[in-house]
RNA sequence: GGCCCGUUGGUGAAGAGGCUUAACACACUGCCCUUUCACGGCAGCACUCAUGGGUUCGAAUCCCAUACGGGUCACCA
């Protein structure tokens, strides 16, 4: 068997979300499972979208996440360029090769006259094909028109008749019939090629085995099969992927913070969270492990288990598989995390590094996300606490008044402020007030955080400090 | 509009003719544990698999229609 080839070819458009690291992934999978090699290549044939540095940032992504790339524009093998746009004389002389045998020819048609065809064919109601007009052109008429400097393109040569089909690893069966394709454009006229033709190209001459995409492939991948046939190539496997959809059923967009890796990231989610939440979406192990390392995916990926249907994104259970990881992370690496957030919207200033590391350690099994610090131990920083309706509820009960004030006349005996005299005075408060249990701790936790949840309630205490613990309490 | 693909709960999904009176997980609700909170554990949460026909002794699973959703029909990828 041949050595898998699987590639990831984005547009250099510097920017990623969660639906193209998806389709990363899948294809990253599927090369290691079989032990083969993953290829980065650039598709930046539409020459308007390049933005700078867009290179830099993929390797930079794929490098967060622990992705190894084994050939691409920063690592080259055999199979250079890796950017598309350094490969173009490739690509025009099997254009060329393609005309000589009849698969493809010149055509001269302007903007206008394709306008009219594509209006006409509105009017009728009919899907707009090229009409082949060019192909009438005689060998000399061509020269002639190229001689004479008008632009033009080349096109793809699609029989009217027959079937093209093929079988797709996840769709299954895909048959289109051949008059309904068109005869697509496979160099522009500022001598690029198409997407469509240069894939083709490319994924033959890079020995790609196995190609993954989006399934609004499916049916026009006969055209590519077509130009496979017509060299007398061995045509790839294809994998078309469901889409990545939100929770409402619209599409991932460039601009939602929840959708963007480097957003992801930034907020203090964990990459093998990431890498293991998106594994799942449009895929499923045979067992019911879901908490899964990379090598544990590469492992078990099972190309004939993705999904048909697109799967939605949803933050929430990616907030769960992420606070799996939080919790198995040593304490050093918790407060590399989540200490930037405290830093960059409290003021730490007075604080000690012990007590900035017990804040944050005492929040370790609250946490799903780093920046979710920021809210919940706001009750450290606030200097007014304000109750919300349940809270004032509970305070409503009997007893209360005297058991908080039982207590603070206990935490301002206090001398030494520590854990185990802060407990003896809850112990002591229990015993004079008679109130135990929750009647004993939530009104001071109410009282003292503002909250009815929160961290456990001594520490919580001892970190506030004597001096807000007694100001709440007035 | 033509063609292609899809449709299991709020969400991810298992399920490839009888083992399903539809797993598992997130979310939600309740209980247990914890002198509070959280963690953890347990339980509840689709009388039904878009709808309607058909095939079959038997269908979420096969077939056909319809509906809905997505894709495609670019000198964009």
């Amino acid at each position: 068997m041949k050595k898998v080839r699987t590639r990831f070819a984005p547009s250099p458009t510097g920017y990623m979300h969660v639906g193209n690291l998806r389709s990363a992934l899948f294809a990253y999978l599927i090369a290691r499972h079989y032990g083969g090699e993953f290829i980065l290549r650039i598709e930046d044939t539409d020459r308007s979208r390049y933005v700078e540095g867009a290179v830099e940032f993929i390797y930079d992504i794929f490098n967060k996440f622990g992705l190894k790339i084994d050939e691409g524009p920063n690592n080259e093998g055999k199979c250079g360029p890796y950017i598309q746009s350094e490969r173009l004389p490739l690509y025009k002389k099997y254009a060329e090769e393609l005309v000589k045998m009849g698969k493809a020819y010149y055509c001269f048609c302007s903007e206008e006259r394709l306008e009219k065809l594509r209006k006409e064919a509105e009017e009728n109601k009919v899907p707009f094909l090229y009409d082949k007009h060019c192909l009438k052109l005689s060998k000399e008429e061509v020269e002639a028109k190229i001689k004479a400097g008008i632009p033009y393109v080349i096109r793809q040569n699609i029989p009217d008749e027959g079937i093209t089909e093929y079988d797709d690893l996840v769709y299954g069966h895909i048959a289109i019939e051949n008059r309904l394709l068109e005869d697509q454009i496979l160099i522009k006229s500022d001598n690029y090629p198409t997407y469509n033709y240069a894939n083709v190209i490319d994924d033959h001459l890079m020995g790609i085995t196995h190609v993954t995409r989006g399934n609004e492939y499916l049916s026009s991948t006969p055209k590519y099969l077509l130009l496979y046939e017509a060299f007398g190539w061995e045509s790839p496997v294809y994998i078309h992927m469901p889409h990545v959809i939100k929770t409402d059923g619209t599409k991932i967009s460039k601009r939602n913070k929840d959708d963007n890796l480097i957003d992801l990231l930034n907020d203090g989610y964990l990459p093998e969270a990431i890498i293991n939440y998106l594994a799942f979406l449009g895929w499923s192990p045979e067992d019911n492990e879901e908490i899964l390392s990379l090598d544990e995916l590469i492992k078990k990926f099972d190309i004939k288990r993705i999904s048909k249907s697109s799967g939605a994104y949803d933050v929430m259970k990616l907030r769960w598989v992420n606070s799996h990881y939080i919790k198995k992370l040593d304490d050093d690496k918790l407060i590399e995390l989540v200490r930037p957030h405290l830093e960059n919207t409290y003021d730490l200033s007075n604080k000690s590094d012990e007590w900035i590391k017990d804040l944050i350690l005492l929040y370790r099994d609250h946490l799903s996300y780093g920046k979710e610090i920021i809210e919940v131990s706001s009750l450290f920083f606030k200097e007014e606490i304000s109750l919300d309706q349940e809270c004032r509820e509970f305070m409503q009960q009997e007893g209360i008044d005297e058991t908080l004030k039982i207590f603070k006349d206990e935490i301002s005996k206090i001398e030494e402020w520590n854990l185990e005299n802060i407990n003896i005075a809850i112990n002591n408060t229990k015993e004079k007030s008679g109130a135990k249990g929750k009647m004993l701790y939530m009104p001071i936790r109410i009282k003292v955080t503002g909250q009815m949840h929160g961290p456990e309630l001594p520490n919580t205490l001892y970190l506030l400090g004597k001096d807000i613990v007694l100001k709440r309490l007035n």
